[in-house]
DNA sequence: CAGTGAGCGAGCTTCCGCTTGACTT
């Protein structure tokens, strides 16, 4: 069966959709993205050779490019239909070259939406590849290899092996240790704000609290009881009544980053866990591409939606608007992620992809909708002994329009924003006061960053991509850079002022703040590096350097530049920069001395090691006079910016023999996965929140030892005399054969007990014969 | 890397952006 016209796009779920529009003799396959990329086990640039980059096919691409081969030999016509944007045209001239594509049979067509008129008109308007957009792409690729590859191994050197350095992770671990550096050196200043109660009669004649402010605060406490003394005989009066109408208009469709950061302000979604749930949507064709920088929608979706707001809510509801992208870098090759039918209010699936998909939907159909008009009332309510005034603001909803549907939350709310309607009030009316509290405040530090918010900054600044936020969150996670964690808050007291009638009573209470939740922390290891790098490598750490090259990216794919001279006139100053480091900087260790053992009188000192952070008794020195120095790794939550000397002692104390058992010794000591007991060669992990290492006791030891062995003894289940070797274990993802160091799956339909040996070597056999994959965490 | 931590020292690590599944002990 052969088709006269191949199309190749880089998605198969988009393949899978085109193919329905063009149906009859069109076959449509997919890419699946880059087929070549530079040979990762050499440097992949040829710097000698005028930057001349070294592509290969990886091995898990080859089968994918074959068939493609053969397909396109086959076919009359090739459409190579990869997106318009940078990558894209890259990806569409690897296919060129490496399917030897002839080109009077080869077409390069685009599209933005995946729509059936959009596809129709993409094949009637080919054009030729664009060999300067091609260009900029290499240029990207190259240096970011330069970049990668020259800076992490100046790490290895003078940090710590298998460190990393690049143009985006690294920027982004900066912005978390600055943030970090900024919170720890906030001071924080205090000052009294006040707010009075009256008692005022609303429309229906009841009695209702109205509450105004003093619109500036005291930084005094002195200041602030002289205001209450004075207002001990005041009387209060409406002095002016404002009102002002005011608008709020709907924010525009989701990108990328804007769906990551609502899905975590809303639903609590992490930015992996968001991408993931989305491509599902995607791959079911509910909504429309998920990693895209553009606010576009096509002229069908918006037509849909004025149909379901007019359909649903009526004629004055709907504002048809089409949005402008002000990201910087954005290349716009797709439309904003939007469901694919906009009549479909929900959909079947699990709770996350409702979820997920609703949110969407919501945003999506307020983005056609009305502006809300709003009523905003100030009243300036005068005091009698004091030329200060309170003031009270309400705001009323005169038509709600897009809010029906759909409202932008905001990071770090801050005290609730009042949507309140003020009782009817005229100028002149005297008031009576209930109550006036002053109540001490704090200045607010800048805020950790979360996932999404770490995201929002990068694309502020121009640096990354739709596809890749989610993998430099990752990414600097992996690498030890970065932690993501909650941290307990700390308590404090204020001090509230409160006069009621005549009479001024004070009073201290308490309250908690600064605690955290699923933010990211920068670690020792991301401290020290950034350090480094920005002393070292100051232009490649600027947060503009992305944006720079970005430009010059842009002048060659407008053809006004040739990429590799400006490959050139990059490299030359910044490998002297990379000479300079290897051959002329200290050793980047954080080394900080704490003080003196009091029992050998010897120095105690932190610093970051082969392993991670330490603490060290005792100086390495001659091997024959000096004694072998101490060693003892941190625990979590301890960094070596911190830690303090009596801290630090306490390490010492593990491993800790805490007595006999059966004749043998048991120890207690701290390891990579917690606290834990050890005996006879094995491991037991202690109980979190519940035993202490440095206090735990040898009873409570063999306890736990016991209760292992209880364990232990359940999770086989079953075991052959002929094959001692082979096993049936219940492990963390069900029962499974554990053969000879290897696990093996077990069909889920058979009861794991009820297996004979002969089912299990079967079982064995059958995966050894199917194509075996070696994952890069088995490999490790 | 579930007890580590100079020294000897081979060979390893690493980038960003396109795309999906595979598969974890």
């Amino acid at each position: 069966m052969t088709e006269e016209n191949l199309v190749i796009v880089e998605s198969p779920a988009k393949a899978k959709t085109i193919e329905k529009f063009l149906g009859g003799n069109f076959l449509v396959k997919s890419s699946f993205g880059h087929i070549r990329d530079l040979d990762k086990k050499e440097f992949g640039v040829d710097i000698k050779n005028h930057y001349a980059p070294q592509y290969i096919i990886s091995e898990d691409k080859k089968k994918i490019v074959s068939e493609l081969k053969k397909l396109s030999q086959q076919a009359k016509m090739v459409w190579i239909a990869s997106d318009e944007d940078r990558e894209g045209e890259a990806i569409a001239w690897h296919l060129a070259e490496v399917l030897e594509l002839k080109e009077e049979k080869t077409k390069r067509i685009v599209f933005h939406e995946i729509t059936k008129d959009a596809i129709l008109h993409a094949i009637e308007n080919p054009r030729p590849l664009n060999r300067s957009l091609v260009d900029a792409q290499q240029a990207r690729r190259v240096l970011d290899r330069l970049v990668g590859f020259e800076v992490s191994p100046v790490l290895w050197k003078k940090v710590k092996p298998s460190l990393s350095a690049g143009r985006v992770q690294s920027v982004a671990v900066r912005l978390i240790v600055e943030r970090e550096r900024e919170i720890i050196h906030f001071t924080s200043n205090s000052s009294f704000k006040v707010s009075a109660i009256f008692k005022v009669k609303d429309a229906k004649g009841r009695l209702v609290d109205l509450k105004a402010e003093l619109p500036h605060r005291f930084e005094k406490y002195e200041d602030a009881v002289a205001f209450l003394q004075r207002c001990q005989d005041a009387a209060y009066s409406v002095g002016d009544v404002v009102t002002k109408p005011s608008r709020r208009s709907p924010a525009p469709p989701f990108t990328t980053s804007t769906l990551q950061q609502e899905a975590s302000r809303k639903l609590g979604y992490s930015v992996s866990q968001t991408m993931s749930v989305a491509q599902r949507l995607y791959e079911e064709g509910k909504i429309t591409y998920m990693r895209t920088d553009s606010v576009n929608l096509s002229q069908l979706a918006i037509n849909t939606a004025k149909k379901v707001i007019t359909e649903t809510l009526g004629e004055k509801y709907v504002h048809s608007r089409q949005y402008k992208t002000k990201s910087k870098g954005a290349q716009e090759a797709h439309e904003a992620i939007r469901p694919a039918y906009m009549d479909q209010e929900t959909i079947t699936g699990s709770s996350q992809e409702r979820k997920l998909y609703e949110l969407i939907w919501k945003r999506t159909l307020a983005s056609q909708m009305s502006d809300a008009e709003l009523e905003k009332t100030t009243v300036t309510i005068h005091i009698s002994t004091s030329e200060e005034h309170f003031v009270a603001t309400g705001e009323v909803l005169r038509f709600d329009g897009f809010l029906r549907v759909y409202m932008e939350s905001i990071d770090d709310e801050e005290e609730g924003r009042e949507d309140k309607l003020l009782p009817p009030l005229a100028i002149g009316d005297e008031l009576k006061c209930d109550h006036i509290d002053a109540v001490e405040r704090f200045s607010q530090r800048p805020p950790r960053y979360t996932e999404a918010s770490l995201v929002r900054k990068l694309e502020e600044l121009g640096i990354g991509r739709p596809s890749t936020y989610a993998p430099i969150i990752t990414t600097i996670q992996q690498r030890g850079y970065v932690v993501k964690e909650d941290r307990e808050g700390t308590e404090r007291q204020f001090m509230t002022i409160n006069l009621t009638g005549k009479e001024i009573v004070e009073k201290i209470q308490k309250e908690v703040f600064g605690t955290e939740k699923s933010k990211l922390f920068p670690t020792d290891i991301g401290i020290v590096v950034n350090d480094y790098l920005t002393k070292n490598f100051e232009k490649v750490m600027d947060f503009n350097f992305t944006a720079k090259v970005e430009k010059e990216f842009d002048e060659i794919a407008e053809g006004h530049r040739v990429w590799n001279e400006m490959i050139d006139d990059f490299y030359k100053p910044f490998h002297v920069t990379v000479e300079n480091a290897l051959n002329n900087s200290e050793r980047a260790n954080a080394e900080r001395i704490l003080g003196t053992d009091p029992e050998s009188g010897k120095p105690v000192f932190v610093k970051i090691g082969r392993y991670g952070p330490l603490v060290q008794i005792g100086e390495t020195g001659d091997k024959e006079t000096t004694e072998k120095p101490r060693f003892a790794s941190l625990n979590p939550g301890m960094s070596i910016e911190t830690i303090t000397l009596e801290e630090a002692l306490v390490l010492f104390r593990l491993p800790r023999e805490v007595g006999e058992y059966e004749g043998k010794k048991i120890t207690v000591a701290i390891g990579r996965f917690g606290p834990y007991v050890r005996f006879d060669n094995k491991f037991v992990s202690l109980q979190k929140n519940v035993d202490d290492p440095y206090s735990i006791t040898c009873e409570r030891a063999i306890e736990l030892i016991e209760a292992k062995r209880e364990k232990d003894r359940n999770a086989v289940i079953q075991s052959f005399d002929e094959e001692p070797d082979l096993r049936i274990l219940n492990g963390r993802w069900g029962p499974y054969i554990s053969f000879k160091k290897e696990n093996f799956k077990i069909p889920k339909s058979t009861d794991p007990k009820e297996l004979t040996l002969e089912a299990c070597r079967k079982i064995i056999a059958d995966s050894a014969s199917a194509p075996k994959k070696t994952s890069r965490r088995t490999k490790k």
